[in-house]
DNA sequence: GAAGTAGTACGGCGATCGTCAAACTACACT
DNA sequence: AGTGTAGTTTGACGATCGCCGTACTACTTC
């Protein structure tokens, strides 16, 4: 239940988007993911729900549209973690931190996986009531 | 905890063919079967081995033919993980305890996981194994 | 520069995980 | 009966996990 402000106007910003700056992230090289860590990533409730959304907005977010019901240092762990297994990719903006889906990679490395994931949680969620939160 | 303490024999037994007897092992309904336990399950490397080998042998392995690099009591607990959370089916044939893969349940719940999951540790395997220099 | 916003780092806490060894139970076969 | 095989249970251990609050840094805007 993300209040769903739709941050990204990209006609509105786009002239001055604000390009990855400052500090840098370190992200697992594509042929360095493994399986089991994007796994374990996956079998958190709270970094399902960032990867699901992820997918269905299918753009960068920034982690503080998700509106986890952690805080934000929890928040800012399970990004963390999606990161470092090489789920996600992310780049800094301004005061931003957006994250997407790496698809491409995870795709070519495991075909099928993310899609059969998501779709599993999709039915799962039909399946228990499809409410939670 | 249960403290089964009724070793009842209620009938006589098959002399040739070992069946189910004695203790009962809880499985879960397919209905309870959740997506993140079974994403957790598989996460461990272990677990991993034993679910290959059971989708490649395709039949009712003892956990002993297994040979896991830990041990009995640790091959125990990820076999019982592994029950548990509805990945495998066990029973009791004689002294042997039989494994095999809940197919027919994981594939009605989360339609190509299985297969996906699987193919991404053979494909992670190859890689792997063969460009590591 | 100051204030505000977005996210990080640093601990700390309790729970769980993977692992083990030792003692035990259940069954099969002499 | 006794011995052997197969797996369980218990309790422990260190490591990791998910979570928190506090203090901090980086960037934007005033």
């Amino acid at each position: 239940m993300q209040t769903q402000t739709t941050p990204t106007a990209p006609q509105s910003r786009a002239p001055s988007q604000p390009q990855a700056s400052g500090r840098s992230l370190e992200h697992p090289r594509r042929e360095a993911i493994r399986l089991e860590d994007v796994l374990h990533a996956l079998s958190d409730p709270m970094r399902m729900r960032v990867v699901r959304t992820l997918e269905e907005e299918n753009c960068e977010l920034s982690c503080s549209v998700f509106d986890l019901p952690v805080s934000k240092s929890t928040t800012t762990h399970h990004f963390r973690v999606l990161r470092e297994c090489g789920v996600i990719h992310q780049i800094y903006r301004g005061t931003a931190k957006m994250s997407a889906l790496r698809r491409d990679d995870l795709d070519a490395l495991f075909p099928g996986l993310l899609d059969s994931v998501l779709a599993a949680a999709a039915l799962e969620e039909g399946r228990l009531g499809g409410d939670r939160g």
